[in-house]
DNA sequence: TTTATTTAGTTGCATATACAACAAAAGTTT
DNA sequence: AAACTTTTGTTGTATATGCAACTAAATAAA
């Protein structure tokens, strides 16, 4: 089972440097708190995100979905359709400026799923505490900055 | 196309203070600048993380696995399918206590592949800057602890 | 020691995600 | 106006991920 060789650079390498493995494992702590909390609503955080978004500003370019929310063009087409298959949202528009529309379904549903997502929030928030989440902001704002 | 009430909640709800969101949206920055500094070696950054985390340790019990990387048992047991399936591991031990070694192949590989994942993750340190990498580390170490 | 419980691994199912290739529409150049 | 370029949306393909249900093995309780 031993390896033949010794491998330098492998074991001197440090694997927790890894920015993007460090916050693969918060977004893995933080998704198993919402998780937690939206159970009940059978809604994941991706589409609530969508539902929140697109309700807040009751719809928006289909373009424009996936800039607000740096998804990558087929991923917004197709997180789209299952909610749109379960009446949360409508598309409007011709074949390619289409504009999605949120429906009196989808914003009675995001709003019975609110109070449960603050609870969420509020869970993460304390885990994080007031420097934990400053400190988020500014990792945030120095990656879309 | 209008809606036929009007919803307070989600009129007045603020999506961004989501702390899962602002996770999100991080991961999906960050991955951007791995998965274009991993392309040519056409590995992923969770392949590369079970490659570099057993590869130093040259063996891990596969229950170990899930437990540092925080993923669920049935993701560990895909995940390093297809690595076995390509060579890179091997998988020793009866039904429920299982090992899984690196082989020579997995650690020449992991080894080519590092220094490109240096760069990545110099990148993205230099988009952070000192204060963002620390605030981080500040992070994982809140949600971790 | 037999029984009950916990741990480990797998498989079915569903969602989420990106890239490449394609088609169609919109915008720009000439 | 015609030709070229860019933007937008979709579909094929692949990886990543979690939950539920199941099996088997290990551990604890009786």
């Amino acid at each position: 089972m031993a390896l033949k060789k010794s491998y330098d650079l492998l074991e001197n390498v440090d694997p927790w440097i890894c920015i993007a493995s460090k916050l693969s494992l918060s977004i893995r702590v933080v998704s198993a708190i919402y998780r937690k909390h939206l159970k009940a609503h059978n809604v994941t955080m991706s589409q609530l995100s969508l539902l929140m978004v697109i309700g807040k500003h009751k719809s928006l370019p289909q373009s424009e979905i996936g800039k607000i929310l740096k998804l990558e063009r087929s991923t917004v087409t197709r997180d789209l359709k299952r909610m749109i298959d379960q009446g949360y949202f409508v598309k409007k528009g011709d074949k390619t400026r289409q504009v999605i529309y949120i429906t009196d379904k989808g914003a009675s549903y995001v709003e019975s799923i609110i109070p449960d997502w603050r609870a969420a929030t509020q869970e993460a928030k304390t885990k994080l505490g007031e420097d934990g989440e400053q400190a988020l902001d500014l990792v945030l704002h120095k990656l879309m900055g």
